[in-house]
DNA sequence: GTATAGCACGAACAAGCGTTCTGTGTCAAG
DNA sequence: CTTGACACAGAACGCTTGTTCGTGCTATAC
């Protein structure tokens, strides 16, 4: 609110530089660094302009610790910068294959820990359920998902369970179809109800013995472009 | 290979202290800090052990320099920490609202530079297309985007633009049917061929005046758990 | 004309911080 | 028993880095 917080041109490239220097080093810059970089060529008026960013509440210092500036949250918020908060977490999720309608899904015992750099998900953990054990990708081959609205290049990621609660969208084996489908499960009764994503489309009823969960799907991606 | 692999207790301890302290702090630790926290007394031994450390590429040093230590990306993968590169960080964009049918998209003029916390998407960069300015997120509403295996509830990731190339998924308002429609977009000849993404639908065509294409979908977001 | 605030500057100083030097102890190998 | 490598230790030093002080210029308000 009034002139009081804008920001000088001198301020504006400060941030600017602490911040890309943080992002490039891994560590603040000094102060003397800032001062070459914005052309101030006295370290006290680079203690100044720091001083009316931390009143602004852009800057947080640290007195007498070396590199002991770092912007607040307010400041990165006002590039648009990634905020990375300590909840909001890069997962990198393995694409262990495809998912073909005519095949079970082979997930293995696979420890999913060495995996190709080319075959994976990156996901912030903010999109992801709060347990993040045992998941996997797997990229969707063909047109035989099309009722649980899954297209052919989909990326699904999975939760490796075996079983399932009432409206949970499963991956499930129908040994009589030799068929794998993406849908929603129930128990009803002495049978299982499997129902489509698409709401216009029939549920199929199957006997219990002849499903096999093979996962749960947490997450669909579909990139378009 | 063999013994000159291993590492010490004082090594590893001085690895963990790193990370923990740069995550903590958006700054690594100094020479003394590590000694203190390790319990070393001398800042001679630090100095040895990291040396040490980089002679194992798990530490790079900067002579001369304050706090000029840094883990390498082989040290961070020891501790299965979320390995941020460059290339990956995550990206937040805001939901600014729904996708109905009957309406068009109201994205505005705003600058998206203040919203919620709560109407955000954060992906990895890795996973959005180069260009990520003007994104945005709509969260979509009712059924009427099934022909293009958009379920209600799912977000879609656009791109702010009112062009559009062959192939390109867009969401166009239709102003003789009162009606937005996600659909990939053809110029043909004199009419414009808007073709839905399930491959069992057939295609409407329009005349080129009657669509405003509202934004490009660079990606389909459906989280069912 | 005076006072105040904002912004700038250089110099000096103080504290932080990394490097170097010298010395010691332990252990394994010869 | 000797030697060499490894790890450790304290002290001193030198450089890096942040703070303080005094000064100057401009604009604004009274």
């Amino acid at each position: 609110m009034g002139n009081s917080d804008k920001l000088s041109k001198r301020q504006q490239a400060i941030l600017e530089y602490i911040e890309k220097y943080t992002q490039r080093h891994s560590r603040p810059p000094t102060i003397r660094e800032i001062g070459e970089a914005v052309d101030i060529s006295s370290t006290s008026v680079v203690t100044y302009n720091l001083a009316k960013l931390a009143e602004k509440d852009l800057v947080v210092r640290e007195r007498e610790v070396s590199r002991g500036v770092s912007l607040t949250g307010k400041a990165r918020e006002m590039f648009g910068a990634a905020v990375n908060k300590a909840q909001s977490m890069l997962v990198r999720i393995p694409i262990k294959g495809q998912i073909v309608a005519g095949q079970p899904i082979n997930v293995g015992n696979d420890t999913f820990e060495t995996f190709d750099e080319d075959d994976v998900v990156e996901l912030a953990s903010s999109m992801l359920p709060k347990q993040q054990r045992d998941l996997f990708a797997l990229r969707v081959s063909g047109e035989s998902m099309i009722d649980a609205m899954v297209n052919d290049g989909d990326i699904v990621i999975m939760k490796q369970q075996q079983t399932a609660i009432n409206g949970d969208m499963v991956a499930v084996w129908i040994n009589s179809d030799e068929a794998t489908t993406l849908k929603h499960f129930y128990h009803e009764g002495d049978r299982v109800r499997l129902q489509p994503a698409n709401p216009h489309m029939g549920p199929i009823y199957v006997a219990p013995e002849d499903v096999l969960v093979q996962g749960k799907v947490v997450m669909v991606l579909r990139q378009t472009s």
